[in-house]
DNA sequence: TAGGCCATCTGGTCCT
DNA sequence: AGGACCAGATGGCCTA
């Protein structure tokens, strides 16, 4: 059995029973987001519709349809004569596979009608794959409902959040935020980076050149990242909007955003009850602790395409740390100051250590029951 | 104008 | 046969 990313996705944020106590937990009410895209795709439909009442819908697929049928059609005369002339020439290789037969008119309306059917559900299929990429983007950090990051930047600010969720977990501390930051930003574009760093109230330039400074930071006996220059500059996002915080543009904080210190240092985020959010903070789910190390692995240049990766790992080299307070987050850092002693685990009936596997499994059952 | 992102169409493949 | 999934092609929109 395998799961395609579409089959994932759907499952994981459009299926209740999968996460209901987790939303229950949570307060998720994803309704309200994906009416908004329900809304936008049935007004889609609704001209497309009113188009293909009016007999100017599907233009294009009626007459590439037109256009495959008359080549079938020309196939199916190729066939005949071919069918005729195989007895006669014999030298030519018979054609394999089963005979074209002729398209009649009604082969031809039913061709048209199977092929709009099949555009539908992949239209169908495809909303709901988006559906779920929007979903998932309230609840990785940094969601905006004016400026939505990719698909792709999506994806990857989620696996760096189950990352970092899952790191915070194994460790049992709290990380500094720019090593949270960092987690966060890792592979991620130099737009999406800035939006990062802005959700998390950091100057993303001051961010980025603290750490190209304080690289060496990172480098100790457990070096967590190594970073180097960033190249890029932000292109979709202005410096303005990337700067100047959660606020920028329209950008509303995430709960995870603004309450780094309401989850890392006990506090309460004022926001964090605030109507105007639009998404509502996950809980922090790992499944067993065993995230994939492949992160080290080469980057497909294709899909990869346009980025510099400045960032990597450099525990993540196969082994990980045995013992079970090995940081793999650095010391502390802008905000975080020295208060290593009094790091406090961020789920307090939790302490989710490298040796205490069945803690993951308790978690899971406390999420899931 | 180029490049990135996206929606859609389309044909192929696999499975039921 | 039909549905789900996938990847390639194409064109539109937006931004620098």
């Amino acid at each position: 059995m395998y799961f395609s990313a579409t089959v994932m996705l759907t499952r994981l944020f459009n299926e209740t029973s999968l996460l209901p106590d987790m939303q229950k937990f949570a307060g998720w009410v994803d309704d309200s987001g994906s009416e908004d895209s329900k809304n936008k795709v049935e007004e889609q439909e609704r001209s497309r519709l009113g188009d293909e009442e009016l007999g100017e819908g599907y233009v294009k697929d009626d007459s590439s349809l037109a256009q495959s049928d008359i080549a079938g059609e020309e196939d199916d005369e190729d066939v005949d004569e071919d069918d005729c002339g195989d007895e006669e020439d014999e030298d030519r290789p018979k054609k394999r596979g089963p005979k074209k037969r002729k398209m009649t008119p009604a082969r031809l309306e039913r061709s048209k009608v199977r092929r709009n059917k099949a555009n539908a559900r992949e239209r169908t299929r495809m909303h709901d794959l988006n559906s779920a990429l929007d979903n998932l983007r309230k609840v990785v950090p940094c969601y905006s409902k004016t400026q939505k990051l990719s698909k792709i930047e999506t994806l990857r600010l989620a696996k760096n959040y189950i990352w970092a969720l899952s790191e915070i977990l194994r460790n049992g501390k709290r990380p500094d935020v720019v090593s949270y930051v960092q987690t966060l930003c890792k592979g991620l574009s130099q737009p999406t980076t800035n939006l990062v760093a802005g959700c998390l109230q950091l100057n993303s330039r001051n961010f980025l050149t603290e750490q190209c400074q304080e690289g060496a930071r990172f480098h100790g006996p457990n070096p967590s990242f190594s970073l180097h220059a960033y190249p890029y500059q932000c292109s979709r996002l202005s410096s303005t909007q990337c700067q100047s915080g959660s606020n920028a543009h329209g950008l509303r904080n995430h709960p995870f955003c603004t309450t780094y210190d309401a989850v890392f240092t006990g506090g309460a985020s004022p926001e964090y009850n605030s109507p105007d959010y639009e998404a509502h903070h996950s809980p922090p789910v790992c499944v067993n602790g065993n995230f994939s190390l492949r992160q080290q692995e080469p980057l497909s240049p294709d899909t990869e395409r346009g980025y510099h990766y400045s960032m990597h790992y450099n525990s993540l080299h196969g082994s990980r740390p045995s013992a079970p307070h090995t940081l793999a987050y650095g010391p502390s850092g802008a905000r975080s100051g020295s208060t290593h002693s009094e790091n406090v685990p961020p789920f307090h009936d939790v302490h989710v250590h490298h040796d205490r596997v069945p803690a993951y499994e308790e978690l899971n059952t406390f999420f899931h029951n």
